[in-house]
DNA sequence: TGAAATGTTGGGGCG
DNA sequence: ACGCCCCAACATTTC
């Protein structure tokens, strides 16, 4: 009998073994009833194939973490992860050639780059003879299988939810697929040559990754017990918590989600099956956080249909926007030295952790581009490179919505006010302290906004306020009020051409 | 998934 | 008892 061509699973964005179609789809190729054929689990690193956004610092400290977690779970059924560098097409081509594969699959991705790339790379080897399939692993739904009723793309996230969800009802998104067992991924005759995690030198040569690894654990180990926890105890209180930065009331699986350790399908029925067993008929949890999800299948729908929104403004007006170019400002923003303490925090959290709460970002975001008038692709820019989540897709809808400019977006007239933000959703002020230890001596009613403080309270708080000593706590780098003015007029300035 | 400005209402103090 | 004013509380509109 003929011995089966390995084939080869190239893995990128979809690092888990879970509900991973092309996987299984591998484990099914290439034999008769005797099973299948050998499986190649594949990763390549080629950072310069992704256009303008190579994956940020964070991210590499995450995809080092979550490619050891892979090649570990893949030995412990008894296969490995084969790493390589690229570029990726000659990378696969020696690959094939030296394992006499004779098929390709991963899971598909959805930026502009990346789109073209696999394209070129799937028309490539299938003149060459190899078979070559990309699967759905990273979405609910296909970007391009939610359409208006007069098939065009969704503009507004509320009837795209809505029509999702309709779908949903008629064809729910499939059912998860099982892990392969011990010994059910089979080895090839010998494998081809692999570099180490390490060998591709993600993590940063300057010691500044470890809060990171200290609040997170890449990998699809990491994402199931975040799932659980958010099953067990977020869900319920989701509603009203995911606002509070104070509180541990998020999912947080962004970084799980972007890098692919869990699949929303599994997310999917893993809160629908929890919903069932409920016995209250209000569900505004679980309905909330799913549409969170919906916001994520949001985001990746107008990347796919809007490609240039990475980079331009998906309203043209806003091309004629008269943004700011003041790099101190800039500066002061992304090192939490604005002088308003929740914009604060969130920049020193973001830096510490690669992570910060979803309110607090918007309220950052909202002071860079209305309080600093700066433009938001600056913003989108330094988030790129110090989130663990950085999403090409997120992040674009993220800043578009905040800066007014983008589909479904904010007005630009809604400008957060930063103290506001903080005493409604900090109202103990314990997010502060925590980031902002500068001022964790201040009164509750003081702490958002401390250049209020009387001189005897800032003297019994030990907060020195202005100087740039050690130690010592920056005044607001712009007055609210006159901010707010300013940003209105910019608006004006951008309706009156 | 705002905030500020402006408008309206109604209770209480007071002459 | 009555009208007037003040202003907090809430509602509406505007940015």
């Amino acid at each position: 009998m003929m011995k089966a061509s390995p084939t080869i699973v190239w893995f990128r964005q979809d690092l888990r073994l879970d509900d991973h179609p092309a996987l299984q789809a591998a484990m099914k190729r290439g034999g008769g009833s005797g099973g299948g054929g050998s499986v190649i689990p594949v990763f390549i690193w080629a950072p310069e194939e992704e256009g303008s956004w190579p994956p940020g610092e964070a991210s590499k400290v995450w995809l080092h973490g979550s490619l050891r977690s892979l090649d570990a779970d893949l030995r412990k059924i008894g296969s490995r992860l084969i790493i390589q560098r690229g570029p990726t097409l000659a990378t696969l081509r020696s690959l094939i050639k030296k394992t006499n594969a004779d098929a390709l699959l991963w899971s598909r991705r959805y930026e502009p780059s990346a789109i073209a790339r696999d394209a070129d790379i799937k028309k490539s080897l299938k003149d060459h003879g190899i078979e070559a399939e990309s699967f759905n692993a990273g979405l609910l739904f296909e970007p391009f299988e939610i359409r208006t009723k007069e098939d065009k793309p969704y503009l507004v996230f509320t009837p795209f939810w809505k029509a999702s969800l309709k779908r949903a009802e008629r064809a729910e998104p499939g059912e998860p697929l099982p892990r392969p067992a011990l010994g059910k991924l089979k080895a090839p005759e010998a494998w081809p040559p692999s570099l180490s995690v390490d060998d591709l030198q993600l993590m940063p040569t300057i010691e500044w990754a470890g809060g990171i690894q200290e609040a997170w654990t890449p990998g699809e180990r990491g994402a199931t017990i975040q799932l659980d926890r958010l099953i067990e105890n977020v869900l319920g209180e989701y509603d009203e918590s995911r606002n509070r930065p104070d509180q541990a009331g998020t999912s947080r699986l962004s970084p799980h989600l972007h890098f692919g350790e869990l699949s929303p399908r599994r997310i999917w029925h893993a809160v629908h099956e929890h919903v069932g067993k409920l016995k209250s008929k209000t569900h505004a949890g679980p309905e909330r956080f799913m549409a969170e999800i919906g916001w994520r299948e949001f985001a990746h729908h107008l990347l796919f249909h809007f490609p240039h929104t990475p980079e331009e403004p998906l309203r043209p007006q806003f091309a004629a926007f008269p943004w700011e170019d003041n790099p101190g400002a800039l500066l002061a923003w992304q090192r939490g030295r604005t002088g308003y303490p929740l914009v604060d925090a969130g920049l020193r959290e973001l830096w510490h952790t690669g992570w910060m709460h979803n309110r607090v970002r918007m309220v950052v975001s909202s002071f860079l581009v209305k309080h600093l008038l700066l433009p938001w692709q600056e913003g989108a820019k330094w988030f790129w490179d110090t989130l663990v989540d950085a999403d090409l897709a997120n992040n674009t809808l993220g800043w578009q919505w905040i800066a007014g400019c983008g589909a479904d977006a904010a007005p630009y007239f809604r400008i957060f006010n930063p103290v506001t933000q903080g005493e409604k959703f900090d109202p103990q002020g314990n997010y502060v302290r925590k980031w902002v230890p500068e001022l964790a001596r201040l009164p509750d009613s003081l702490i958002h906004r401390p250049w209020e403080a009387p001189m005897l309270a800032l003297r019994e708080a030990g907060v020195e306020l202005g100087s740039e000593g050690d130690g010592s706590y920056p005044l607001p780098i712009v007055d609210h009020a006159d901010a707010r003015k300013r940003a209105l007029a910019a608006l004006e300035a951008t309706k009156a051409r």
